[in-house]
DNA sequence: GACATACATTCCGATATAGGTATATAACCT
DNA sequence: AGGTTATATACCTATATCGGAATGTATGTC
C-alpha cells in the first residue's frame, strides 16, 4: 500500500488552507461559486474542486438556482474535529488549571478532604 | 506549482489517523518509541516517522533516556485547531441556540426589547 | 438557433507523502 | 571488542492530490 486518501474525512478536508479559507468566507453567508472565485482570487476549476471535496465530506451544502450553485456552510461536520481536539484542551486552557488543582487535592488527601498533611 | 506540503502545520499533522492515534495513546502518559510500536501494532520506522512529523509541528516533545527516547504530548500545539473550529461551534452546539434567540430578539425589537409584535 | 455565462469535470504534470525494507547510529551488556 | 537493543534515517515504490488548461454541460439571453 502507499499513501492513504486524505480527503475522505473532515480532518483532511480542513487540512488544506484554501478549503479553510473557503469555509471562512462562507461563514459570512452562502455564496455562488463565482463570488468565491472573485473573493479568493483562485481559478474557477480550483474552487469547484475544493468545493467538491468539502461537499463530499458534508462541510458544505449546495442549492441550485438557475445556472448558479449556491454554497452554504454546514459547520456541523466540524463537530468530530472539535470533539477530538477538545479532549486536549486542558493542555492550554487556564480554565482547567483550577480543576487540576482540585483533582490533585482530591487525589492527595482522599478520605480527608484536606490537602495539608 | 503542484501539491502543497501537508505536514507543515498542526492541521495536516493531525489529518493522518495514525498520528491522531499516537497522540491519543500519549495522552495517557509519555512513552518510548518501542512501547508505541507495540501498542499501535505498526512498524518501528513508521512510528518514528510519524513522531518526526508530530515533533516538527510541536505536537510532541522528546526526552532522551539512555538509548530510549521518551515522547510526551504537547497539546498546546492543538490550540490553533481548536480556536479555528470553535468559531463554528454554534453550528451544532445547543449552547448557542438560546444565544441565537436572544440575538434575534435584539435585532428584531431594538429600542423595545419585546419580540412579540 | 447562436452565443454567453456559470459551473463541473477531465486530463496533465509535478510533488508530497505513506508504507516497507534496509541501513546507520548510539547506548547498553558481556 | 563484539553483540544486542532502541531509534532514526535513507531509499524505493505506489498513490493521492494540487494547480493549470481544456473541455463538457446546463442555463440564460438575443
Amino acid at each position: 500500500m502507499a499513501r492513504a486518501a486524505t480527503t475522505a474525512d473532515a480532518f483532511n478536508a480542513v487540512a488544506e488552507p484554501r478549503r479553510r479559507q473557503i469555509l471562512d468566507v462562507l461563514a459570512d453567508g452562502e455564496l455562488p461559486v463565482n463570488d468565491l472565485v472573485r473573493v479568493l482570487a483562485l481559478g474557477q476549476p480550483q474552487v469547484s474542486k475544493h468545493l467538491r471535496v468539502l461537499r463530499d465530506v458534508g462541510l458544505v451544502h449546495v442549492r441550485e438556482e438557475g445556472r448558479r450553485r449556491i454554497y452554504r456552510i454546514n459547520g456541523h461536520s466540524l463537530k468530530p474535529i472539535h470533539d477530538w481536539v477538545k479532549t486536549y484542551e486542558r493542555s492550554w486552557s487556564e480554565r482547567f488549571d483550577r480543576l487540576d488543582v482540585v483533582l490533585a487535592d482530591l487525589k492527595h488527601g482522599e478520605g480527608d478532604g484536606r490537602s495539608d498533611e
